[in-house]
DNA sequence: TTGTAAGCGTTATCAT
DNA sequence: ATGATAACGCTTACAA
């Protein structure tokens, strides 16, 4: 098999420039306090003198397992995961996890692939999204040999670890502060419906349920991606199926934005005529005029946690308390707040905050 | 060594079932052709029933090479690398190479730790971000033993391949377009200055200088993180600086998007006291009230075709075109509209379209 | 503290 | 078309 040209210098060279035997560079490659002092210092000279990277293959066949934590989100375009990959990474760093990221384009089947290929790697761990993993995704990870952390949600039966909120309460608390506002006429705006966003429908429809308002036919969905676009195109089939809307709760804050900007388009004031709340808290929602109320989440601190928990259980620091539920914080800002003097009706807004 | 309680199923194992060599099944998995019909029908049953799956690291460390391409980008939650990452994705779908993501995080350093992990993995290809690598990351890629396409921008002395467009000239055609439209006091709103973002500030000041009208004045910067909010606080710095100014060339749509809520809250008439232009022509662009003009740069489609590019490379289809432009448009909407009816000055926008 | 031997699961090479 | 054999570069297990 001869030298088939590999630009790599190995351990085995390290190991004869500085005079001892592979396994003892090997060890102070992992375990330095487990070699002398002097041989340390020599290794070192000759890693840094030859530019030596361990081979990680070489490395994962030999070991049988890997450092690497896989990733697997539904999108890398949308806001919310980039926050919590930020958050993964973050705490990654400085740490000897390497993540890596696989992106299931909120498909189940593309889901089942992404655990398969990352099993295959035999990787210290696992971060997924969500809790609805299809019955095969569900066998892979029950038997896995490593350790699992689920993110965005929480509910019963973890695989392994968990680290969310629920989804049906936060939309449901945003839901009583449209009441609690005092809108009656509450509608629902909401694109792609995966798993997370019914939740929330439902955490919409059991607030309102109760109290005698809930009305289906303000109910707008579609199975197209959000945007801010799309927001004012439901705000708009909305106003026409049920012109006499008084508040939205949008499922997302791309949704909202639209919204809002589809009322002043039509001179409808807000908040006066029309109540809007968003979901997630993206920064632009405090900067917008009027501002845009919304249900803050940590999607930052769910990555941290995630990765946090997961680096401690690979430590062997055994969590007492495998879920974790980050909660989420209802953000009342101009658009819900009936108190504030109304704009005029083509401003479509008001002065939420001095220049 | 013995059984270190591996759950895997091996190749040896299913040749055994298969009844044939440990080779011929590694080729039928390869090079189905060269296997007779018979072999590779009984190996197939046998896969599956096993459930065999490929072990990455023994075929990587036997084979000398990977199927991995390395991306490395400056930013996870940025939406231009979203985008891009997007389209990378899209294009490696249903190909054999798996695209691993690294996040540089906008620092030189860890950019080269990047690219040296990357390169210890041997991978089949790297997409890197931007021209501006440190002399010794720049080192490390002249000689790497694969594949290499830089992205984002157009630039001279290539690794291997690009795909990008010029900054320069996009902001330059940008803050022309402005001058076309009739403002004459421009200024220029930008955030954390890497490589790009200066090229396009040189591109602004290209213009505006032979025409006498830079203005150093009315160019606001911060090494900050762009954002929304920040795009508000640069414009209001702008405007107690220099309070004439009668147009802003944003050098991103957040800034711009900022800026228009800014002037909306000073009750500032957008387009008719003051201009504004964003950079990229986010989605969110052209649903805004009023819709904000921006400079529309083909992120998707360059990652599309660094990974298309790459694929042929790797293929063997040598490129005539090692570097593809991509260029931009410049699309003018009612923020730089001038000749638009003017809403009620609070109102501090037009109705740019039917509602 | 250090070294020796064996093998991790796959592919390249060369025969047959 | 198929197979025997020898690596690939590293780590586990055990011995010194």
């Amino acid at each position: 098999m001869k030298n088939r040209g590999r630009s790599g210098v190995t351990l085995a060279d390290v190991a004869r420039e500085a005079g001892v035997s592979a396994m003892t560079v090997s060890r102070a490659l992992r375990n330095p306090d487990r070699v002398s002092a002097r041989s340390r210092d020599a290794i070192q000279a000759v890693i840094e003198r030859l530019g030596y990277v361990p081979d990680p293959a070489a490395r994962a066949l030999a070991a049988g397992r890997t450092n690497v934590i896989g990733v697997i989100v539904p999108s890398v375009t949308n806001n919310v995961f980039a926050d919590v990959m930020r958050g993964i990474y973050d705490a990654a760093e400085g740490t000897p996890w390497q993540v890596q990221l696989g992106n299931s384009r909120y498909s189940p089947i593309a889901e089942e692939d992404l655990v398969r290929t990352f099993l295959s790697q035999k990787p210290a761990g696992l971060i997924i999204s969500g809790i609805d993993q299809s019955e095969a995704t569900a066998g892979l990870l029950r038997s896995a040999p490593c350790r699992i952390v689920q993110i965005m949600e929480t509910g019963p039966d973890p695989f392994d670890m968990m680290v969310g909120f629920s989804h049906r309460e936060a939309a449901g608390a945003a839901t009583r502060h449209l009441l609690d506002a005092g809108y009656r006429r509450i509608g629902f705006l909401g694109a792609r419906l995966d798993p997370r966003t019914q939740r929330r429908l439902e955490g919409f429809r059991v607030c309102l349920s109760p109290a005698g308002l809930l009305d289906e036919a303000r109910i707008v969905t579609t199975p197209q991606p959000s945007s801010v676009t799309l927001g004012g195109h439901l705000m708009a089939d909305l106003l026409s199926t049920a012109p006499d809307t008084d508040a939205v709760f949008c499922n997302n804050d791309d949704l909202a934005v639209g919204a809002l900007f589809e009322c002043q388009r039509r001179r409808i004031a807000v908040p006066g005529q029309m109540g809007i709340c968003g979901f997630n808290d993206l920064e632009m929602m405090a900067a917008a005029h009027p501002s845009i109320t919304s249900v803050l989440t940590f999607r930052h601190e769910m990555g941290r946690q995630a990765m946090s928990l997961l680096g401690a259980a690979l430590r062997g620091e055994e969590t007492s308390q495998p879920v974790v539920d980050l909660g989420f914080e209802v953000v009342p800002r101009a658009t819900t707040d009936r108190t504030l003097q109304p704009g005029r009706a083509e401003g479509g807004g008001v002065r939420a905050r001095a220049p």
